[in-house]
Formats: C-alpha cells, sequence, structure tokens
DNA sequence: GCAAGGTC
C-alpha cells in the first residue's frame, strides 16, 4: 500500500542523524540489501528515512562516442558506469523498493548545488516524474537535531528547482567540455598513429597542468646567479653565536669582499638590542584543506593519502566528517564533553584537558571558512583503543590541534643585536617563548626553534672566532609538492574539497607528471601547449569562474539552464571543429611525445647483468607485468617479479647491496614504500623480520 | 577508454 512519506537523504551517517532527530527512540533501523534505513511515525504519518551515496546518477553519452563533438547525454545509475562506484547498486535498489510504497517525498540532502541534484535525480528515476511535483524540501545547514527538526517545521513545499537547473547545468557543462576536449586529443593521436592514447582535459585538471607547466617551465629557464654571503662567528662569553651581515646576499663580488677585508679587526662591537615581543594567536580549526597541508608538513602524507586515512577514523566514529571547508566548531557540538572525554584518553590528553576546562567558558577560536553542511573536523571524544601508524598520527594531530584552539595566544620575544665589526653591520638574532599558552596543547606540531642568547649590554664587545665568506648561487623556484599543489588549487578556487586530491592523482596517471617534487613531463607541456593554442579557454582559471556565474544567474532565475547549455554547444562547435580541422598535424606531434613519455615511464634503470635498460613488461601468457631486460632477443634472459597492483615509479637509483634499480610503489590506501628489483636481495630478508 | 562532483 501507498501510504509512507520518503525521506531521502544523501549519506548512511545523515539519515541516521535525520532520522533520530526526527523520531527519536522510535525511529526504528531496518537493513534491506545490506543499506540501512529508519522507520518512524510523525505526525501520524509513516515515514521511511533511507540514504544515497552521494551521486547514484551521472551523465553518460546516449550513444557510443565514435567521433566528436557529442552533446546527446543522459542520466545513468552511477555504477552502470564506473566499476569503484560498484557499492552504489545497492542503494539505487534499495531506495527503488522503498519507493514502491510512498506517495510522498521529502528531499533531505545538503543544501547545496551537487546535493538538490542527487535527491532531484533519485526522485525522477528511482520515485517516478510525479515525485517531484509533489516532492518537498528540508533545508538545513548542519546536521544537529534542533536544525534538522527546524528543517522539517518550516519545511519548502516544494524542490528547489533553481538549485537544481544550476546542478544539472554545471553537470551538463563539465561534461561536454571535458570529455569532447579530452575525445579530441585522444582522437588526434588516433587519427595519425593508429594507436590509442589515453589522454583528458577539463575545468579543474587542465588549469591545474598549467600552473605546475608553467613552474616547470620558470625551472628550465632558470640561470643561477652568483652571490656572496658573510657571516662571523661570535664568541659570546664561550659560546659560538653567528652573525649575519645586514647584507644577507651581496651580489657584487668586489663588495663583498670589501666587506669581509673589513672584517679583520676580530673586535665586534654591540651597537643596539631590539627586543620585541608579540603573540600567536591559536590555530583555526582544522578544515580538509588544513589537515592535509598540515599532515604533509608533519609527517610528509600525501593530500590523497591524508583523505583516506582521515576517511578510516571517520568511520571510526573517531572524527566528525572530514570533507569540509569548514572552519567553524559550532556550540551545538558539545565541546566539554568532547574534552572530558579526551581526557580519560591518556595521561598528556587529561593534562590538557583539565587545563582548559578549569577556564570558565572554553571558546574555540574560529577561522572564516565555512561550509553548508558540516563544521570543521573534530575529534568525536570516542576512545580509539590501539591504533597505530599513520591512522595513530593523524588522530594525534586533530586531537591537540582541537585542543589548541581553545588555548591562549602564545607570547614570543625576539631579539635583534646589532653589531659592528669594522664598520660593517651584523645581526644576531635570539627567539624564545615566554608564555606557551596553546603550543603547549600543540606538542611537538607546534614546535618553536629557541635561539637563547646569553644577557648582552650595548657598548659591550665581543671576540670574531671566524670569518665565514662562502659563494653560493641563486636557486630555481621550488616545485610545488601534492601538498603545496593542493593548496594553490584551493586558493584558485579550483575543483572542491573532496576532488581536489583525486584530480591531482589523475594527472600522475595520465602520464603528466612525476615524482614529489612534482616534474611536468614532455607529455604534460606538449598537452598544455597544444589545448592552449586550439582550446585556450579550457587552460584558463577563468573558465571555472564563468561557470559559477552561470549557475548564479540560473539559480536566481536570470538565464535558463537550456540557454546557458545552448550557447556552450555553440562555442564548443567553434573550438572543436578548429581543432578537427587540425587533427592530423596536432595528432603527429602528440602521438611522439606520447610515445616518448610512455617509453620513460616504463624503464625502471639498468639490467645488472648486461647493462641494458630494465623496462616494465606485460607477460602475454599470463597478462601479468614483469621486469624485463631490453635484450631480451639479444639473449639477456634476465627479469624480476614486480607487484601485481598500484602504480610503479622509478627511483633512478640502485640498491647497495644488490646493485638493482630501486622503484617506488604506490597503492591507493597504503603507504607507499620502496624496494629494490630483486627478490632474493638481503634488504628482503630484513623486511621480513621487521614484519614479523 | 573521456570530466567533475558526490559518497565509501
Amino acid at each position: 500500500m501507498k501510504n509512507k512519506t520518503l525521506i531521502v537523504c544523501e549519506k548512511p551517517t545523515a539519515a541516521s542523524k535525520i532520522a533520530i532527530a526526527l523520531g527519536g527512540k522510535r525511529a526504528v533501523r531496518q537493513e534491506l540489501n545490506d543499506v540501512p534505513y529508519y522507520e518512524l511515525e510523525l505526525d501520524g504519518r509513516k515515514m521511511v528515512v533511507v540514504p544515497a551515496l552521494g551521486h547514484l546518477f551521472t551523465l553518460k553519452n546516449v550513444k557510443p562516442m565514435r567521433d566528436y563533438p557529442v552533446y546527446d547525454v543522459d542520466w545513468v545509475p552511477t555504477y552502470s558506469v564506473d566499476k569503484k562506484a560498484a557499492k552504489s547498486r545497492v542503494f539505487v535498489e534499495t531506495i527503488r523498493e522503498l519507493a514502491r510504497e510512498s506517495d510522498d517525498y521529502i528531499v533531505a540532502t545538503d543544501f547545496d548545488i551537487e546535493g538538490s541534484v542527487i535527491g532531484w535525480s533519485i526522485l525522477k528515476y528511482l520515485c517516478g516524474e510525479d515525485s517531484l511535483k509533489k516532492a518537498k524540501r528540508m533545508k538545513f545547514s548542519t546536521l544537529t537535531a534542533e536544525d534538522i527538526r527546524k528543517a522539517y517545521e518550516e519545511i519548502m513545499p516544494t524542490l528547489d528547482f533553481e538549485l537544481i537547473e544550476a546542478g544539472i547545468a554545471r553537470h551538463t557543462l563539465d561534461w561536454y567540455w571535458g570529455v569532447n576536449v579530452s575525445k579530441a586529443l585522444s582522437s588526434s593521436v588516433q587519427a595519425a598513429s593508429e594507436r590509442f592514447a589515453k589522454l583528458s582535459a577539463g575545468r579543474v585538471q587542465t588549469p591545474t597542468l598549467k600552473i605546475l607547466t608553467e613552474r616547470e617551465l620558470e625551472i628550465k629557464r632558470f640561470k643561477p646567479k652568483p652571490f656572496w654571503v658573510l657571516n662571523l662567528l661570535l664568541d659570546v662569553e664561550g659560546k659560538e653565536i653567528l652573525a649575519e651581515h645586514a647584507k644577507q646576499r651581496f651580489f657584487d663580488e668586489g663588495e663583498a669582499k670589501r666587506a669581509k677585508a673589513a672584517c679583520e679587526s676580530e673586535i665586534a662591537e654591540i651597537r643596539e638590542i631590539q627586543i620585541r615581543q608579540y603573540r600567536r594567536p591559536p590555530p583555526v580549526p582544522f578544515d580538509l584543506g588544513g589537515l592535509q597541508s598540515e599532515a604533509y608538513r608533519c609527517f610528509g602524507y600525501t593530500p590523497m593519502r591524508t583523505q583516506q586515512i582521515a576517511q578510516a577514523l571517520y568511520q571510526a566514529a573517531l572524527i566528525s566528517y572530514p570533507r569540509t571547508s569548514s572552519q567553524k566548531l559550532p556550540p551545538t557540538i558539545d565541546y566539554v564533553k568532547i574534552l572530558k572525554q579526551l581526557g580519560e584518553i591518556s595521561k598528556s590528553y587529561r593534562e590538557i584537558s583539565n587545563e582548559i576546562l578549569s577556564t570558565r567558558e572554553p571558546k574555540p577560536n574560529e577561522g572564516k571558512k565555512t561550509d553548508p553542511a558540516h563544521p570543521a573536523i573534530y575529534p568525536t571524544g570516542e576512545n580509539p583503543g590501539k591504533l597505530t601508524g599513520p591512522q595513530q598520527r593523524l588522530y594525534d594531530l586533530i586531537v591537540r590541534r582541537f585542543f589548541s584552539v581553545f588555548g591562549r595566544p602564545a607570547l614570543v620575544e625576539s631579539l635583534r643585536v646589532r653589531v659592528e665589526v669594522g664598520k660593517e653591520p651584523f645581526y644576531l638574532r635570539g627567539r624564545r617563548v615566554l608564555e606557551e599558552g596553546w603550543l603547549a596543547y600543540y606538542g611537538r606540531y607546534g614546535a618553536t626553534e629557541e635561539i637563547i642568547l646569553p644577557s648582552l649590554k650595548e657598548g659591550q664587545t665581543l671576540r670574531v672566532k671566524e670569518v665565514l665568506f662562502e659563494r653560493k648561487e641563486t636557486q630555481p623556484p621550488p616545485r610545488y609538492n601534492p601538498a603545496s599543489i593542493v593548496k594553490e588549487m584551493e586558493a584558485r578556487n579550483l575543483g572542491t574539497k573532496a576532488t581536489r586530491a583525486p584530480i591531482l592523482q589523475n594527472l600522475y596517471e595520465r602520464g603528466y607528471i612525476f615524482g614529489n617534487q612534482i616534474t611536468v613531463t614532455e607529455l604534460g607541456i606538449h598537452v598544455v601547449n597544444t589545448l592552449q593554442k586550439y582550446c585556450p579557454e579550457i587552460v584558463s582559471e577563468e573558465l571555472t569562474a564563468e561557470f559559477e556565474r552561470k549557475m548564479d544567474a540560473i539559480q536566481v532565475g536570470k538565464v535558463k539552464k537550456e540557454e546557458v547549455i545552448e550557447k556552450a554547444k555553440k562555442e564548443l562547435n567553434k573550438i572543436l571543429s578548429k581543432f578537427k580541422a587540425n587533427e592530423l598535424k596536432i595528432g603527429r606531434e602528440l602521438s611522439e611525445v606520447y610515445r616518448k613519455t610512455k617509453r620513460l615511464q616504463k624503464i625502471l634503470g639498468k639490467c645488472p647483468k648486461c647493462g641494458g635498460e630494465l623496462k616494465i613488461v606485460v607477460s602475454r601468457s599470463t597478462h601479468k607485468r614483469f621486469a624485463g631486460c631490453s635484450n631480451f632477443g639479444k639473449g639477456c634472459k634476465n627479469s624480476y617479479p614486480l607487484p601485481h597492483s598500484g602504480m610503479i615509479i622509478t627511483l633512478n637509483k640502485t640498491c647497495e647491496e644488490c646493485g638493482t634499480p630501486m622503484i617506488q610503489v604506490n597503492r591507493p590506501g597504503m603507504r607507499p614504500y620502496k624496494m629494490c628489483l630483486d627478490p632474493k636481495c638481503p634488504t628482503k630478508s630484513e623486511w621480513r623480520k621487521k614484519r614479523r
């Protein structure tokens, strides 16, 4: 019988919270196809609260893509096109079944563009077209019981169609641009070489690659300039202290040498002592980006890895939802309770927790950023029991950051002492922490390097123990690493909190970039150059900004989504026909660098037996990969096994024990590890010992 | 075979 209200939520934890907020203890948890859902009664009506798993539907081309451009797309279940989304199948089936008993619908997904599309596609494709007209919309900004109940009481009588329209347009535009331009790149190689090349472009990935490429070219163009550095080692009451010349870099050798010559007097006189005290305010709560850069700084974890570890901690109910862009901790999160619970976990946590709780009313120092659906990342207070390795480390970082935001500012004293030798000015610097404040809570993550100077007086003289004079060269700008480029993407508003790390991963997998100190391959550079010439729109960060303006215009009813989509088609038609006209020319150049880059990617190093090249080969009979010698045809049968899964990266090093090339293996969800190729190498027996 | 966006 159709008499129930179906409440559709974004994800399982949201469904649970919404069910409890609306039904209290009378909400009954049920399961269908292993998917949890909740039954409750409210205002005399039976309600069913059911979760989605993010987007259950995505866009797909209606006909196979033989040629481009293609604009004929439709929504299909995500699991039907994406192997990695297999889990979403049971959610589709469960919602479809539960919808059979429903004649009333409420969309309770996150109140933003994507949340609205998630709700819309579920109603349209699983509950029937009619449901779209009947459905109501709950609007909440946090998943607290209070907000959820308020959203129910003040429920919107219809769906938020403007938001839905904007969302559909966003999906469509990204598909049109991304898939067609990617197809154009791949087709050009196929046309010129009759070989398939997996190439891609997109609104986020291509501008990101462009940023990396610009840095790469800057480094390639860089010409080092010599400069000279003059420092003194001073004897301060038996202690050796370094003093730097006021001019930290001399670009004129003559001037540098004259300054050095003036230091022959061996006596330095203190001319001025400047003491400055300043406060270091406590940090702000972690959003995902903040956690990713801090985890890189403290542990060297890539943003992708941090995201995965945080996800595991979240699933173990130890931390709040990690894919947030909020730096706020609203009071509805019971700080006092959490602080008390954290105090139970360990002795060092207890000391901090007691100190914070002894203040009258703990108040967090919040940041500016917000998130429509979630607060900042915080520990739930749940006892983690025994965590190990990366999970333990990340958990401790999150707990200590949580403590720190409640701390008092630290008071730091810095000292600048001006000394003169001959007439040359030098500076000694000192720094010490007068009041630790929050730094005490943050522990080793906030360690401030202290330089304690003995007490000094103006007019005092010090003996020069040594004059240090060095020629150096200017360095090229640093390469981006995974953490710094993700931060840069955030600063430039490219991608979202949840997609930046995976999109970067994609650039690695395409062979556009490699290494932790990110290097752009010839292929990456060439793809950017080609697109810059034939489709500069997709290389530009402006495309994201333009999309945003269009979505806003749709939301306020200034323009229809059909109009926006039509315009995109016209623009793409022009671009893509120009691309196609030059297909052979583009393809010839591109296929050459593609082959070259792919070949380089496969080379692991020198064969220790014959000096040939060891490369990744896929066995014809078993389809498994192994390291084989390039001189196989000339009689060298040397080969080594390789791990079956994961990305293999050449390290350009050989093992000190066995002399075979070293490689790094990156597997999703695992720490990257380094190994040599020889399974019989003595280093491997050490491995086994360590594992035990 | 292709994007970016949710989710686990």
